[in-house]
DNA sequence: GCTTCAATTCTTGCATACAACATGCTTTCG
DNA sequence: CGAAAGCATGTTGTATGCAAGAATTGAAGC
């Protein structure tokens, strides 16, 4: 009735918030129905982000359009989207290429990712309440269910939800912009490499401090321990990827054919 | 497999770098040969920047089109981008819009830059070569000389380019590649309020201090340095989008009709 | 045998046609 | 006279065809 009028110009929620969740591969053929677009984009977007795409890969529109079951159109406003995200390079008249996960521009990641979640920690030390203190807690408390059950997985969705949940409290939408844009990139740094034992116990007694601080609305200290957090945790994924490369490429001069 | 094909794929350096330079407003006809979406990218990006496409404004597919002289699939993909950019928002089965210009998101925005330009400071300062510092130097004249002829419009392009230029020498891409995106609003916030003698005279003065500090590599000077400079002047920007706000909706609970 | 050039094949860039959806108006009923 | 439904119009979403550019292969020349 009325409430058909009303509920016509109501968006889907869709675009704006690039996020990089756990989906089915290819595009739902449910949804294959208006913004088949946005479909192409998730999906692809796991497919870079999960490794299914290799970095420094060349893909071929035609062969997407069959892997996705949609037609060139989409599949190529997809692939424009995606190389604004930095998961694509796009050159004219040529294949787009998944950007290559090199150690030197993901330890330039983490510098920017200290800085923005250190912002986020101070804003949200001011601006957070008792509600979303709590939330905090959950998210904190969920993670140590995870580790104890050595459910990675599902405690990286939630590391993702603690983080995300403390930039959406600076109550900044700016910031929250940046870092949905910076995750995309920090996951799939995460996802080339496997997290130390070591290295899980400390992030979880880091982030009991960062729920601390939290509580008391300590800004500064909030700040200072996100900062380091962030450093201390992708610095272990910079240094796979050295060893990773240094493997791969023993030399750039290389010797035998 | 060999390194011939490797050193094969050289691109024309197009892409990737979003910035939103002074341009004829209209696709350049010259260019009008691959890459008609890229033209069509910056066309649009200059005209939401500059304001010739207002906050709010629906835009019609079929408009552009006629405007730039080009179809609907290149203006279509360059909408995606833009979209991407935060210079629009979309919809499914609905016009895009200029994203609104409002005072809290640019408040918004100042925190962030002002983080983001801190960082690069830092790193700038760390990280600066004497020839980098010389070039610092004339961009810094060439802004007094702007300042003194009254060439508002060449000052800002040489104030852009000190900035981006410090930004540049901290050697951290992904830093450089969330300030052009970050610039874009803020060229946008700019555009749309004009600066005052006063400012414009200690906007001058911070960047010899900014100068100063850089030739010393006084890395935590140079940082505070550049947050209190971006803060000082996005905020008078800021203040004057709240007077604008205030006198175009002088209340939400409207009384006289 | 290696390099270089040319022709073929493939890929991307753009334009257009068609379909689905939204919007606005008119009409009709209460 | 007002409201709601249905129709007409316009806009966006997708698929496809054609042209220009790139990659590959093969042959000719050194």
């Amino acid at each position: 009735m009325t409430a058909t009028t009303a509920a016509r110009r109501r968006p889907k929620s869709t675009t704006s918030a690039p996020q990089a969740g756990a989906e089915p591969l290819p595009v739902d053929p449910a949804a294959r129905k208006g913004e088949l677009h946005q479909n192409a984009v998730q999906a692809l977007r796991t497919m870079i982000v999960t490794g299914e795409l290799a970095p420094g890969e060349r893909l071929n529109e035609r062969e997407l359009c069959a892997r996705l079951n949609v037609s060139r159109t989409p599949i190529r406003e997809a692939i424009k989207t995606l190389a604004q995200d930095g998961l694509l390079q796009v050159w004219p008249n040529r294949s787009p290429v998944v950007m290559p996960l090199e150690a030197a521009q993901t330890q330039s990641l983490v510098e920017v990712v200290a800085a923005i979640e250190a912002l986020a920690g101070e804003l949200c030390a001011e601006r957070i309440t008792d509600a979303q203190v709590a939330d905090l807690g959950v998210l904190h408390y969920t993670m140590m269910r995870h580790h104890a059950e050595g459910d990675l997985r599902a405690y990286f969705q939630a590391n993702k939800a603690f983080h995300r949940l403390i930039v959406e409290c600076s109550g900044n939408p700016v910031l929250v912009w940046v870092w949905d844009l910076l995750a995309l990139r920090v996951d799939r740094a995460r996802y080339s490499s496997n997290l130390r034992p070591e290295r899980w116990r400390q992030a979880i007694a880091e982030h009991g401090q960062v729920l601390e601080r939290m509580a008391t609305r300590d800004a500064s200290g909030a700040a200072a321990t996100l900062r380091g957090h962030v450093q201390a945790g992708l610095s272990q994924v910079v240094q796979r990827l050295v060893e990773a490369e240094q493997t791969a490429t023993p030399q750039a001069g290389d010797p035998l054919g």
